[in-house]
DNA sequence: CGCGAGCTTGACGTTGTTCAACTAGAGTGG
DNA sequence: CCACTCTAGTTGAACAACGTCAAGCTCGCG
């Protein structure tokens, strides 16, 4: 029960949770949740890597958001169409937990603190999107790559240097870019001395200058 | 206490919110909420039109939805920073109720089933900002002025031929485009024949091939 | 040693922004 | 009732950004 979404859970509200809860283990590369599916049950992630990702017709991905241990997901069909929106896959091997979604709402229609926990979380996913969506409409290519690398560096690797544990289109998937794009920036930002690349090792070396091309390119 | 949002209250609580809401009335151009200050009430909006906007730095401002009558609005800054993260700002006349923000959510932690028709509508907004983030990174110009032609003629004025309310500046920036862009277009479709604009009225003269642009342009 | 997927590199063309000049309409004051 | 001005919108041309194409490279794996 690490996701603060279920902070304020009593012990007998945990008990409830808990006897409606599987855990699985997802492969690299493996759906987690498929867009367009019915959605059944909610998400606690424990451990791994996964992206959650819009998946446009003619073919272009985007990934909305990674999730990373302790998160909550749900998936915004809840109370709408329930079904899911987006497709989630695991990135790295990937520990979690599928919650039945009527247990899940039972508990929370009797404690509204964790409803409120649940929306600030989806507020959060709100604030998360309305970044993107300003980083597509201001932000150059440069300044959308330079906003990944420290996407990555300060929210998922947690690391400088940091090992890339996704491939290229997929960082490509994140900054709205083609993989040719994104290959040609990074190259630049190499040459200007702002990063160092060796093989999926990237290693932020001017992370000031960089955030100024994020916030001005 | 038009909007869905509300729809499940007893007379009790219809009375708490109803001591604790304001009404005010906007004339077009007047702010309703700027982004970036405290966050105290909820909206519900009676009549009119206004729009949200987010306000990028660099003087660009992109449109992300618009408040309608019935619609209820309370912005994602609850429970995370109570601030506001979007500018509101009416279009045309607009009345509106201002509800103190404590007072709903004490409401609402009484009443599950309000809070779950708020997190209904939070989930849509959230498919809503979803969609339009497919719309940036998929569509090229004239499918987004396309998309937008059909919006405001289904959603927003549900009539056809309909006279814009808002700006051509307004029309750009809800598309994610250039003045000059928008009138580019606006111009091509109108020389195709797919509309007929005599001011600030349009026409749509064949919705079926403006729909086949939005989707594949 | 050879194969193939993922990635890189460079050239090219389209798209859409920006700039600048122009037009139309609305409000103001003589 | 006519200039004058101010804002909103249009038009066209020039340029830059970015995706696409095509060719070449790298590295893991048989």
């Amino acid at each position: 029960m690490a996701s603060p979404v279920f902070r304020f859970l009593n012990p007998e509200e945990v008990e409830k949770i808990n006897n409606a809860r599987i855990e699985v283990v997802f492969n690299p590369g493996e759906t987690i949740m498929k867009c367009g599916s019915p959605k059944t049950h909610v998400i606690s992630f424990y451990s791994g890597l996964a992206k959650v990702s819009l998946e446009g017709k003619s073919g272009k991905n985007f990934i909305l958001d990674f999730v990373r241990p302790q998160a909550f997901f749900s998936g915004p069909g809840l109370f709408v169409d329930n079904k899911h929106h987006f497709t989630i896959t695991a990135v790295e091997k990937s520990q979690l937990c599928l919650i039945e979604q009527s247990v899940f709402l039972d508990v929370m229609k009797a404690n509204p603190t964790m409803a409120f926990a649940f929306i600030e979380n989806s507020n959060k996913f709100i604030l998360h999107l309305t970044g993107k969506l300003e980083g597509l409409l201001v932000k150059h290519h440069h300044g959308r790559v330079a906003e990944a690398l420290l996407f990555l560096r300060k929210e998922i690797y947690r690391r400088n240097p940091y090992i890339l544990t996704i491939s290229k289109q997929e960082f490509a998937d994140l900054s709205g870019l083609s993989r040719e794009s994104v290959s040609h920036i990074l190259n630049e930002f190499s040459e200007e001395g702002l990063i160092a690349i060796s093989g999926k090792q990237i290693n932020i070396l001017n992370e000031v200058s960089l955030q100024k091309v994020s916030e001005n390119g």
